[in-house]
DNA sequence: ATTAGCACTCGCAAGTGGAGAGTGCTAAAA
DNA sequence: TTTTAGCACTCTCCACTTGCGAGTGCTAAT
């Protein structure tokens, strides 16, 4: 690809992306002045779309970028935007805000990523099996008042290293006293700290692992009650914001266009799957309209990054918009927001 | 109203209910053969639309029901259409599924509103500041290591009477060792433990109350540490699902009927507050288009219902959907899911 | 009070034609 | 060899017209 394809082909690109509509050699004449006429621009644009980088809508309109050509954009034409320090300082501050705690950052920066990018902002939270376990609480729920014997429930409070707490209610047979619970409380605290979830999880499902943690007191409700302590549900959840900023993208004008998304976004268990993508080491990614193999994702790009604490990887971020964005500031302002992310769990935690 | 303008207009609006669009005189005269001609059908029409009930979208279409027309129908035309067991059982299944917890329930019961009715289902959590403080469990989170004095947090756990579980990390300044934490956590449970969380908010900001609860011992950081722990933000969480099956209703397929819609349904904090309504006793109740006094709401009817535990009403359930809704059918589904979810937290709470 | 008949109105869909934008090709110029 | 000007051609989009079907209101007869 020589010095003009590149040219032209940004031209189109960015000329597109504020039109949406195909963009003829005439308009790139004026608007881009390379020193060359339409017609020179006209046998570039020839070329590009016999590698496949722009694609006519009918024989006679002006050109629109593919796929291919956005990916070669994305690559290896485009230059990262600056954000502005307004826009830094702004992000800097909304997701700061940690007095909510852990929730209360993610429903933030998914809706500041939304709103600074007029798209759709998301973030995902950890995998809970990767957590790390810092400390176990069993809280007795007395049925009644009677405090001896527990028919009822046990409270169990698992603080992660995260900084994530979770809660979840067991039940517990009769024969464990509230002494009992403190007693196992006690043991599982020193024994299972440290641990990730999923470590925690195998451990429990085996009589052998749990004979040696319990030492020289395992009775059968003691084992199923440490069972269902830890059967928590693999489950990440989603925040997600913006999708009405989807309604003022010329392309979705259609109801047609715009329904498959809305549903696949409802489906939160699948847009999960599709935007929990595997994060090779860290560094922001970009997914091209139909690279993403979901029904009503085809006319949509994905830009994403992770966020960290203390090195390990712990949630996506990201920015869902229409494969026409303005890649460069969005590129910038996903890195930007994971980074100011990773430092409030760093400090705060 | 005698017999034939009830029946006119009851025909009418089950008709327009169906095709979305106006009903003229002969297609009732066939479909609901009543025994007299279309003209006279005709003139009742006529009668019906000076009444106000219906209305001619142009001078020589077929009638629509107008909002006061569905009051009418609503309140004393239509009659409450019974629920096949297939489905009431499908109620009941999904929403008896209380081991995920109280969260899960109200998911599952959002999401089986929305399947069984085609519309929108929704279910608001309690408002915490009526609910009623059970136990107060106060976790120190260490810093580090150092065990005797924690510049740290705390994590204060708030179970509450319903069943609901509230984690809140509280900082804690320096002089509060481990052992004031727990005398804190023995005096608060004794004094305020039956209490709503409300009366816990007045008082804990009310020094001399504090004085009169902690008796003999009341520094600065006691006092300060007790307002933060129950300085909970009021939220009410909304759960909200099948947004996009009013993509199949006719009446939304312009992206300009559907967009406000969708931009009020992401705003969490106006749809609360929507839909956050005064629960007189109990009971269905239906608001019917621009009684919603929210822009985006015009086209829409909210069926709601309350649930309640032990007779206190706890939260609101309901559907949103078209003007133009099955309202036999939806009033029922409401009802009877409200219902089966009030036994559910009646029986496991 | 009800009905049949008729003239009238309106929305919708299909068809028409011209304007505008943009291309590809060819031949001349650099 | 590369670039440019000119020209014929194609296609979309918009405004306009037209005909059809559905439905009404009115009037006169039952």
């Amino acid at each position: 690809m020589d010095f003009r394809k590149r040219e032209v082909l940004e031209a189109i690109i960015e000329c597109y992306n504020q039109t949406a509509a195909p963009v003829g050699s005439r308009t790139i004449e004026r608007r881009y002045g390379m020193g060359v006429s339409a017609a020179t621009i006209r046998n570039t644009m020839a070329d590009l779309e016999e590698l496949g980088y722009v694609t006519q809508p009918h024989p006679s309109a002006g050109r629109v970028p593919t796929e291919i050509g956005y990916r070669v954009y994305v690559d290896s034409l485009m230059e990262a935007e600056e954000l502005s320090n307004k826009e830094k300082l702004l992000i800097q501050e909304r997701c700061a805000s940690l007095d909510g705690g852990f929730e209360h950052v993610i429903e933030q920066t998914s809706k500041i990523l939304s709103e600074i990018s007029h798209y759709i902002g998301f973030v995902l939270t950890p995998e809970l099996h990767e957590s790390i376990l810092r400390r176990l609480e069993l809280i007795p729920i007395d049925g009644d008042d009677d405090n001896s014997k527990h028919q009822g429930k046990v409270l169990a409070v698992l603080l992660m290293a995260s900084g994530v707490v979770k809660n979840h209610i067991v039940p517990v047979s009769k024969d464990l006293t509230d002494q009992d619970i403190r007693r196992i409380s006690r043991i599982l605290n020193e024994k299972l700290v440290g641990l990730s979830l999923q470590r925690i999880q195998q451990i429990s499902q085996d009589t052998a692992h749990l004979k040696a943690i319990f030492d020289t007191y395992l009775s059968d409700s003691v084992a199923a009650f440490t069972r269902n302590t830890f059967s928590l549900n693999q489950e990440i959840h989603i925040y997600l914001d913006g999708a009405s900023n989807f309604f003022s993208q010329p392309e979705f004008l259609q109801v047609d266009k715009i329904e498959p998304l809305f549903r696949l976004l409802e489906q939160k268990e699948r847009i999960t799957g599709l935007l929990s993508l595997p994060q090779p080491t860290s560094g922001i990614q970009v997914v091209i309209g139909s690279e993403n193999n979901y029904e009503g994702m085809e006319m949509c790009s994905v830009v994403h990054s992770c966020y960290t604490s203390r090195g390990d990887v712990m949630g996506t971020i990201g920015v869902i918009g229409p494969t026409r964005m303005q890649y460069p500031r969005i590129v910038s302002i996903v890195d930007f927001t994971a980074q100011v992310m990773s430092q409030v769990f760093e400090h705060t935690l």
